[in-house]
DNA sequence: AAATACCTTGAAATCGGTTGCATACTTCTA
DNA sequence: TAGAAGTATGCAACCGATTTCAAGGTATTT
């Protein structure tokens, strides 16, 4: 092993102190610029490589972001994280990225392998089955800034990036009703995701203020996954009568619905007038298009990191640390599948 | 601040050596077992921390591995990396992630950036304009494993994780001409990106096996992207005759061009039969759905990962550093867009 | 009982950058 | 020109875990 260059190699050429060294490559004002220039040009002529385990060390600083989302393998959250990652690095942090997938267990491990990794701060979306948030007792302890995005934990006292669901949900609704739909159903995900829980709301609240009655059976939980249409169109067309509206909430199960509608003849959006929600690629592609919610993800993941950072150098992190929640514009797209002609 | 527990708070506490604790908490055999216990004990009763800083700096590993890939913001890439993830989570190492955006400065400077992070090894996709690799060197120089998947360089001395590009299109195409199709433009990204060059061979080749000639003109180079429909299909539409097979190297541009041709009363696959590439999603939801190729990324993220891994822990790195290319299977998917009943 | 082998533990040096405090050297003021 | 104020540099003590070498202790063998 060839041995590394260190400021104590840089001082021995340059004839000063290791202290000068240091400060001269850490960019302190205290050195001359003569000083500063000639033990720059020593350390490139000597292929210097700062060592970042040892300012770690000593600074007590890791320098990269803790990321945790539910699953890298999804059109949400990879703009999400694309959002991070160009923010993160303009500010000069990496970025260390795990997935839960969607379980409590993973997601407690892998907090504790950020806390190990000693990252300055740790940005969060909730595994599906997370119902407390006990394991980032020790970020909280440690005064170790975590932020929420889009899945964030009820009860926190932690800051959120989030959307509006609850009234995305109920433009949505609201539509569709003004389209003449009569009974809606509405598919979700896991309720005791936030996200979830306040579309809910969303739809009961719609429902109501048009003067109509929630009715549980038009709820449907799911996963919402590619091959969740079947599944969903089997329960719809059971139904008797029939429902005449469908607010899925996320795209790839609305266009599975989709499909599975087409292949039973069922026919979009005159039988049934189908919402998607987020925006992605599929809502634009797939026929009709579907109208859906858009979710702005990479900003998301720009402002999600923004904030985090600023926490990190702001000395006053705990009054930054008990704001809010920080509500991103959403809105409702309207396309064909649910665009009735009068 | 709090002072941090360490590991000599734990050998007073129990009366032992510092050597011993760190013995005892990393595992060493050496150690008597109730003593280990009782430090594991202590450890836990203090709420001590192990200090990676002190530990990498002292192993000189960071027991994380970078990843550079052009552009988080894709279903293939998101797809890659959620085997990455699992892979690494499972072998202990943390995964730092960044984005070359497609452009060479960036990806110089994340190199820099993972160099100077000490990753142990690195996993590079490369950037569309890349076309040398000397911002590597410092991690050759150094015997860091740096493995490349899917875009790889030419002249590569490293390992490297792909299909065989060439066969899969060549397959295609042969498919295409199989189902009566005579005059077939093939629409990639990129010529300098290895992926896009052994595709336009697959082409070549498969024309020329079957009696056709190649002719210059039927090759688009374009961005693959959701927008490229319109651009791809108006040139279409100017050719004399007028093509009756589109070969297109990604799915989100194949069905791009699917709704572009919809639009202009073209249909699919009687007039022009499509075949896309990688197997996405959309590819099952649009109509008629999309033939294409099947693109293992999910386990090729595994495949390369548990490599570069075996890669650190086998001492002799430097055989294994001089294979060759690792070549995963991939396959032609027949659906509606490219199957002209007889 | 003495010699050998094995097991368990410890002292001290190291990994390399940062920083509080001290000192030497300038420059400016009265 | 003495003294004050400011500037540039250095000393040495960190930050904590790991590891080499050595030593003390116990068990086994002859």
């Amino acid at each position: 092993m060839k041995k590394e260059i260190t400021i104590y190699d840089i001082a021995a050429d340059v004839g000063l102190s290791p202290t000068t060294v240091s400060r001269a490559l850490s960019n302190h004002p205290r050195v001359k610029d003569v000083t500063r220039n000639k033990i720059l040009h020593a350390a490139k002529t000597l292929g210097y490589q700062s060592n970042i385990f040892a300012s770690s060390l000593r600074k007590r600083k890791s320098n990269s972001i803790g990321v945790i989302v539910p699953k890298l393998n999804s059109a949400f959250q990879s703009a999400v994280l694309a959002g991070m990652e160009k923010t993160a690095t303009q500010a000069g942090y990496n970025l260390i990225i795990s997935q839960s997938m969607e379980s409590l267990d993973k997601e407690i491990s892998n907090t504790s392998i950020m806390f190990n990794s000693r990252v300055d701060g740790l940005l969060v979306s909730k595994a599906g089955t997370t119902d407390n948030i006990e394991h980032f007792r020790p970020f909280f302890q440690k005064n170790i800034p975590v932020l929420f995005f889009d899945r964030v934990p009820e009860n926190n006292h932690c800051t959120g990036v989030v959307i509006n669901n609850t009234q995305a949900i109920y433009d949505a609704t609201a539509h569709l009703i003004k389209q003449g739909c009569k009974r809606i159903v509405h598919v979700l995900g896991n309720l005791q995701i936030n996200v979830y829980a306040d579309r809910l709301k969303g739809y009961k609240y719609a429902l109501m203020d048009h003067g109509f009655v929630f009715d549980p059976a038009n709820i449907i939980t799911n996963e919402l996954d590619e091959d969740s249409g079947e599944r969903i169109v089997e329960k719809i067309t059971q139904m008797k009568p029939m429902p005449d509206g469908l607010l899925i909430s996320n795209d790839t199960s609305a266009a599975s619905c989709l499909m599975a509608l087409k292949k039973k003849g069922i026919s979009v959006p005159e039988d049934i007038a189908i919402v998607g929600f987020n925006n992605d690629l599929i809502s634009r592609m797939v026929e009709p298009n579907l109208s859906t919610v858009h979710y702005p993800s990479y900003h998301m993941g720009e402002v999600a990191m923004k904030n985090l950072i600023n926490h990190l150098d702001d000395e006053h992190q705990e009054i930054l640390q008990k704001t809010n929640t920080i509500t991103l514009r959403s809105g409702l797209i309207i396309r064909e599948s649910s665009l009735r002609k009068p």
